[in-house]
DNA sequence: CGTCTAGTTGAATTATATCAATTCACGTGG
DNA sequence: CCACGTGAATTGATATAATTCAACTAGACG
């Protein structure tokens, strides 16, 4: 569904640049760090920004180069992940519309950023979003905002990564999904992956094997249902959750 | 030498509030949130902010406690870490002097602090915080400088929890050590643990056993020595790097 | 001097990784 | 429309890194 195959180099063909786009319209200008612009500061914002379309596996940027952009999402789902020199890799999130790609500060990309599916991004210049932040106080909040929500997010993985066994990553996993999925005003109850097993595993610090066998048992449990391959129903989430939350309920 | 047996609750009497402090004086401001602040504000900043004293294992906050306060580490070292239900626990990181506890966002605080070590903190109240930002853009720079800085280490921190052998755990957290020794004016090639073997554990994802052992590798080849329990010496730094960084050399 | 806790070391266990087939889903081309 | 080919997912057998359980050691402190 999501993966087509070979990940092949993102040609400039590929990357189609659409020109200037409304953000008055944006449907989901709310939900991304637009939102702290109001109606009157959206012209200098339309006329900075630039919406790129992409295809599935083709890569946004590198860790290490230079940070000229920071994007938005604003259709489909990428992955955010640093290598290891011998082909490891940790994956650090899947944005999705509404969330921002890259870091309004430091020199460079802190982590690489590939397309799961087709993706339709808006592109700022760092250097003129910067420019523009200096009249409007309400665009940095919101990037504090934005980054104190990555942060306890990273902070909780970093629990998940670091002291759960293999059933409560996933189910950690699936609940995570779910709520997002609830955020968006979904029901949350069935999740589509955009993602390979191969993916879930490098995400939640497993190898694809284990993540599948854990899926097996899961299904076998009642817990969730797979009708294909990239759909899941979470068919008991209370447990889910129960399976998920070795965290100290606060 | 840091800890000192019981985890004994800190009574009101050992949180001795030294009333405010002079900032101009501050040994340590230009690394804390304050080095926003110019001369001019200084006067303001002092009127907000209180000192206070902690013995050794005591808390300074509860994952889920109301965020009436930020702090800032004057001296010492904190813990700060998630608990699961049933006592495992994941260790967040080391806050040293310079280094802020509890983030400006957020109801309520999303991990625990406890002291490691005798701790000496700034306390700010976030309300007049916010109060004093609304008049200094540059506090908001600075807050989300150090929010990216602290999300780029926990994406870090994920990686070694993801992906990352027991060896190549303990090497990156010394070799994190040293640099944070370096970066404070340090040789970074003898450190002064303030936490436990577990402690350490806890924050790689290792058991104090497995920590343990390692070090005695470690130590049998040459690349450290462990004089007492609580010091390491970097003996063979660029081979500790070299394990550590299996991180792809951008 | 004895007690207590942290640390180290050893032996046995286990969860997860690794290696190796199958099976499955899906797009392609006949 | 169906056979085929391809990559992903699943399943099984085995290996192994790290945990667990347990004993022992060494400082620290009363």
């Amino acid at each position: 569904m999501a993966a087509d195959g070979a990940t092949q180099r993102a040609a400039c063909g590929q990357r189609r640049v659409e020109g200037s786009s409304r953000c008055r319209d944006c449907e989901i200008r709310s939900r991304a760090f637009c939102a702290a612009f109001g109606d009157a500061e959206l012209t200098a914002l339309e006329a900075v920004i630039e919406t790129i379309s992409l295809n599935a596996n083709s890569e946004v940027f590198f860790e290490g180069d230079t940070a000229d952009y920071i994007y938005n999402v604003n259709a489909g789902t990428v992955k955010i992940f640093k290598s290891l020199q011998d082909g490891r890799c940790q994956i650090l999130g899947f944005p999705v519309e509404g969330d921002l790609l890259g870091y309004p500060v430091g020199d460079s990309h802190t982590y690489s950023a590939e397309t799961l599916t087709p993706v339709r991004l808006c592109r700022v210049s760092r250097a003129r979003l910067r420019d523009l932040a200096s009249g409007f106080p309400a665009l940095e909040s919101k990037l504090l905002e934005i980054m104190a929500g990555e942060l306890a997010g990273s902070q909780a993985q970093m629990t998940v990564l670091g002291r759960k066994s293999a059933p409560e990553r996933v189910a950690s996993f699936l609940v995570q999904l779910s709520d997002k999925s609830i955020a968006n005003g979904g029901t949350g109850a069935s999740l589509s992956l955009s993602m390979s097993r191969h993916d879930v595993a490098d995400f939640i610090g497993l190898t694809a094997e284990t993540v599948s066998r854990v899926l097996t048992q899961l299904t076998r449990d009642g817990l969730i249902a797979i009708p294909q391959p990239y759909r899941v129903d979470l068919i008991r989430i209370e447990a889910l959750r129960d399976l998920a939350a070795a965290e100290a309920s606060i």
